[in-house]
DNA sequence: GATTTCCGAGCAATCGATTTCCGAACATGG
DNA sequence: CCATGTTCGGAAATCGATTGCTCGGAAATC
């Protein structure tokens, strides 16, 4: 592989002016700069980028942890970021960490070690430690989740208002029983969809039912096995809002395997957009999140703050959109 | 940040020691191989790995080059990969190419100037130019399309069974005027498609017409548009065989917009499987590809061939599934 | 014309770990 | 007891680009 004192040599100067050139961060005589341009371009001459980041202490590589791409709703989230990333000139690192603290702390060393400039996380738990990211000065945005501990950027979505604006349709459309199934207690966002529900059935004059709040795992089978358990307890019901896609998806699949109508005997919506939702049987409503744009404002944040250290921590919260179809319609009788 | 020199000289020994302790390719006395890990844990250090790469001259990344994570197909795959490189000390930078040449040629300028152990690439186009690639010595596995020119590992799906296999159980499930919506004529796989579906037609004894065979761009929108010309051109069908999955959905949306009955005015199959197929309306009928597998199959033979650069290359070859759902029941009458 | 200022180019140090090479220490065999 | 072999620690070179510092020369000023 060339190096940089074989492009000198060819063009007649020193290593440091062709890296000044090449760089310019600082004026080299134009002339000088037209024979390094030509002697990169006649030798094929690519600087090597280890070296340089040795040098500069910091890679061109953004860590971006969350849980599972396979999850349509990272999926696009993730997409986001990767275009935001090259944009700015920076390549993206995909870490799935299926919510599981030893994979986010490991992937968390790489990061640390390979010197990445920047991490985007959605991490597993409100208390995931970050302590050492932040300590190594290495810019750190959350991304759907907040952290407890730590003040860093966050990019989020108005949970609450969303859910919220879910049961609110329900209750327009004529439900009366809601049952939530949301996720675990220890998710920031599982509590703020559950509280966004219920500040719905207040506003409506309805009182909280205990027997009505399931929490689940925010997967399919947790939102299969929370419907489930809902219909075998014989809880009276007449619709049900699953807090994320994939519980939604569970949640449907069991009420059509035990043959109740969506929506004759149970509305549906569910919080977070479905790829293709409208080709469900019913049409599923749902709470669409705008997860590209998240994606796109966490790398805007992160940019930002690797250029700008000092930044005080910054917090931006998305608003979502409601898509009613056939799985909420009005109720009948 | 701590050095080498830090944690060398709070054990007693030298660097040299301390980096034999930690990378274990020499022998070292047990009683200073003890204490260099005691000061690595007292001291909290963390080897830079940038300076380990440039000393290497090689890191530990992959470059994963896909058209778009958005779609399924892909998603699922790189969740292989990925799983397979965390197995074998690889991190994955995703990169996005949309088939897009340019943005293809950017990302392997990428892997190269950042030097990256190997790259996986499903090529955008047959002839996409990976010299450069090969002739830094960088390890390539092509996955899910092959390239002309070059030689190296592939992963590949038997494109041709699967497509028979999708246009054969439409045939003994009484439909006859089946047309094949395939991806644009310079990919590989959309050929094998087509020539799978008419190796069927032809085992059955039908005749060809190409009045039935459009040429689409493998999206959403391609694949509506080739439905509506159909449609609008009044060719007789009964049946459609699209080639990948968002081409399927776009022809349903288009057959659905219509009012023609799926599959009572026509069945649809589709090539490659979509998430919950089987909740949509009708439940949509696939041949699957295995597509997690193959990111797996990817990263282990990439894996292999970094540390076995001389093997001649491999070609592997997995096999599809068929899923007949309502979109293809038995045509009554 | 002499002195100061300023600009830009090059030398050399630097980033931090790996690895080659050399020499010391110790063991083993004759 | 010496010769030979073996093991292992440490000094120093190396990977390749960036950048602080220095100094020469041109321009500006009196």
């Amino acid at each position: 592989m060339l190096k940089i004192q074989d492009v000198a040599r060819h063009a007649g100067v020193s290593a440091a002016t062709v890296s000044r050139v090449l760089n310019g961060r600082s004026t080299v005589n134009p002339e000088l700069a037209a024979r390094v341009h030509a002697a990169v371009r006649e030798l094929g001459y690519r600087p090597n980028g280890v070296a340089r980041n040795l040098r500069r202490r910091q890679t061109t590589l953004w860590a971006v942890l969350i849980s599972d791409v396979g999850n349509p709703f990272f999926t696009s989230l993730v997409r986001g970021v990767e275009d935001g990333g090259r944009q700015f000139g920076y390549s993206v690192v995909l870490c799935n960490t299926d919510e599981n603290r030893a994979r986010e702390a490991e992937y968390i060393a790489v990061a640390l070690a390979d010197n990445m400039a920047g991490v985007i996380i959605s991490p597993a738990d409100d208390s995931t430690d970050i302590s050492a990211l932040v300590a190594a000065g290495t810019a750190v945005v959350t991304i759907d989740r907040e952290l407890a501990e730590t003040e860093v950027d966050a990019v989020l979505v108005d949970n609450e208002k969303g859910a919220e604006m879910a049961t609110a349709h329900l209750l327009e459309s004529g439900y009366r029983r809601i049952a939530c199934i949301t996720g675990p207690r220890r998710m920031s966002t599982a509590m703020r969809r559950l509280r966004g529900h219920q500040r719905a059935l207040r506003a409506f004059g309805l009182p909280p039912d205990r027997s009505l709040i399931r929490h689940a795992d925010f997967r399919e089978e947790g939102g299969y096995s929370a419907m489930a358990a809902l219909l075998d307890e014989g809880v009276e019901i007449d619709a049900v809002f699953a807090a994320n896609n994939l519980m939604t998806v569970g949640a449907v699949e069991c009420l059509t395997e035990r043959g109740v109508a969506i929506p004759g005997q149970v509305g549906v919506i569910g919080f977070d957009d479905i790829p293709w939702a409208r080709l469900f049987r019913p049409g599923l409503s749902t709470v669409r999140q705008p997860t590209y744009e998240l994606g796109r404002a966490a790398a805007q944040l992160l940019a930002d703050r690797i250029d700008n250290p000092a930044r005080p921590a910054a917090r931006m919260v998305l608003q979502t959109e409601l898509h009613p179809r056939e799985s909420s319609s009005p109720r009948t009788g």
